[in-house]
DNA sequence: GACAAAACGGAGCAGGTGTTCCAGATGCGG
DNA sequence: CCGCATCTGGAACACCTGCTCCGTTTTGTC
């Protein structure tokens, strides 16, 4: 097995991840491959060589991403106040969805790119219990409220697409206000 | 030009639209051409006889289903109970779309097939304005709330993409009650 | 500078889409 | 039942995707 890596090599590989991220920011994880290796003035086979498959690309942009996201989620954890706890989860899942069209639905596992983030997703998930269960407990939601409730938001969020990129921003803010204003308890 | 009309062209052109109104409710707007070809038991150049373009087929299966929506619209406006205006609108909106994933897709305007429809759009929209007012006006909305938020809540669950069929109709039916929960004045 | 290993670019393959072409089947008036 | 305009099915075209092959270029070493 080679130890050396070319400087060439190296290079390219960084203009790919760094042109990907973009894309996969601006227009979801969709964007075909070609495209990547156009922005990064690179052929579709240096892309290929440094990620077998277009998952395995997805999942390089992303994974520094979704250790931020899990990371904050933690934190979200050891927040005394439960509702600022979940509220700001919430509120920093539609951030991120303005600002990256491709995290969120690898995140939530709406996207088949998310796989490899199974673990990360699994955390998010009982995470996302705890906060429920502990701001319940502290009556800060109105009754009758679940888990999948909140999953349903966070999905809607996720998978919300609207025509022009910066009506969209607005659109989700305010569905995110409107979420959060559901799930609290009236008083 | 020719006036008559061969009957086994009207019996084809008929299955045509039965087997992609069935297609586009299962799959949505982006089922293929030949899928609907598939199901007519049909070649494509049938389909294609009848509906020279794919936005043409789209627009002719749902064009019925705009109007009852649209008759439905117009009913929600004469409803002397404000909040049961608006908030039943909505629920057959969420209602819309477990029947049916590419009927509130034209509706919304999030899919260039609702182009057809720009006038239904516009009258769906205006009267949403209406009844945002009068329950405002009734008092019945949470302080703040816009016709942005409905808005954007329509649109939410307009593009809500789960993955198991089944499971989506329960998360579908939660948003439009959380969304629910979310305008409503606190009292 | 020479040279081999490593990396590159772009043509090309397989499979999918919307749409068109045309030889042949089909319904209908005589 | 005949003739023919109409209609049909499926092959084919153009274009898109993910991915691979291979002749050519670049890099690091001596």
């Amino acid at each position: 097995m080679s130890r050396i890596e070319r400087s060439d090599a190296r290079a390219n590989r960084e203009r790919v991840v760094s042109a990907a991220r973009g894309a996969f920011a601006e227009g979801g994880l969709e964007v075909p491959v070609r495209e990547v290796a156009r922005r990064s003035c690179v052929g579709v086979a240096t892309v290929y060589r440094h990620f077998p498959t277009r998952a395995d690309l997805i999942t390089a942009v992303l994974s520094e991403r979704v250790a931020v996201c899990s990371a904050e989620m933690r934190q979200a954890l050891v927040d005394p106040d439960p509702w600022r706890a979940l509220s700001g989860t919430i509120l920093r899942f539609a951030d991120r969805q303005m600002q990256d069209r491709g995290l969120n639905e690898a995140l939530l596992g709406s996207h088949e790119a998310g796989l490899a983030f199974r673990r990360e997703r699994n955390e998010h998930s009982a995470a996302l219990e705890t906060l429920v269960g502990r701001a319940h407990a502290a009556g800060v939601l109105r009754e009758g409220v679940a888990v999948e409730d909140v999953r349903a938001g966070l999905l809607a969020i996720a998978s919300f697409r609207a025509l022009p990129p910066e009506r969209s921003a607005v659109l989700i803010r305010r569905l995110g206000k409107l979420l959060l204003a559901g799930l609290r308890a009236p008083n």
